[in-house]
DNA sequence: TTGCGTGCAAAGGTTTTGCATGGCA
DNA sequence: TGCCATGCAAAACCTTTGCACGCAA
């Protein structure tokens, strides 16, 4: 990557997106728990690094209804997050990675109704999941 | 409805909506575009209306990555909004309200592989439309 | 008259931006 | 040394809330 420094915040931020992988977060979440020499970092800082970071394809960046911050989710491991649909639980924040081909026939009757096509990338179902349920 | 008045603001805004109901819009849009007595309505005035029209059904609620306010769209002609998968259309906005008997037919394999519930109401399909495509 | 709706003011939260300083290469 | 990143401060937004007054029914 040209004219990118790695310092201590950027590092410390990146560690905490891998460790919080499959998770939804704000930017709130990152200066909540994000420290550095046992201080928290600056919010200009936090947000300069998530936008560097969407811009590299590494942060998917995404508004929920009920979430008045911006949400993110960290994608490297999975690599193919924008090819295929998630489902997300609104009580704990966990994200399933549909299985492209269920998904696809589950959608090929409602595509073919409306003329529409789907964008499994970026749609997230919001659901609950087993334990939430309780 | 009981308890509800009839005031100038509110049929102002309701008009706005009813003139523009195959339109997204913001609170702000509202702002810059009801006009009573050629003064501006409140925004607080602009919040409470569209808040209680969201939980009359009338309006559907949500959030575009790339737009920082909140959107909505009038949908008077389909009841309750919090019953029924929406998909939209990333290119044209237009917003399609899918038939409750397919989704369920369509997502039931889904739900019983990743033991979820899915909120129909509060999912919204991002898709392109027949038009868009092109 | 009753009580709901409005406008006003203020506050809370998120996100952005300009600028000087500090740190990586 | 030459940039880039950070921290700080302030500002720009969006949205919510408490309160007193006005208006619909």
């Amino acid at each position: 990557m040209k004219g990118v420094y790695k310092t201590k915040p950027r590092n410390a931020i990146i560690k905490f997106l891998k460790e919080n992988a499959d998770t939804r977060f704000t930017a709130r979440d990152i200066l909540n728990a994000v420290k550095v020499d046992g201080e928290e970092l600056d919010r200009s800082t936090i947000y300069r690094n998530i936008e560097r970071l969407c811009r590299e394809g590494k942060l998917v960046k995404y508004k929920e209804t009920d979430v008045n911050a911006t949400c993110y989710q960290y994608t490297e491991e999975h690599g193919s997050c924008h090819s295929h649909m998630h489902a997300q639980c609104s009580g704990c924040g966990k994200i399933f990675h549909l299985d492209n081909e269920l998904v696809e026939e589950a959608t090929s009757k409602i595509k073919s109704e409306y003329g529409i096509d789907i964008d499994y990338g970026k749609t997230i179902i919001v659901c609950q999941c087993k334990e939430c349920k309780e």
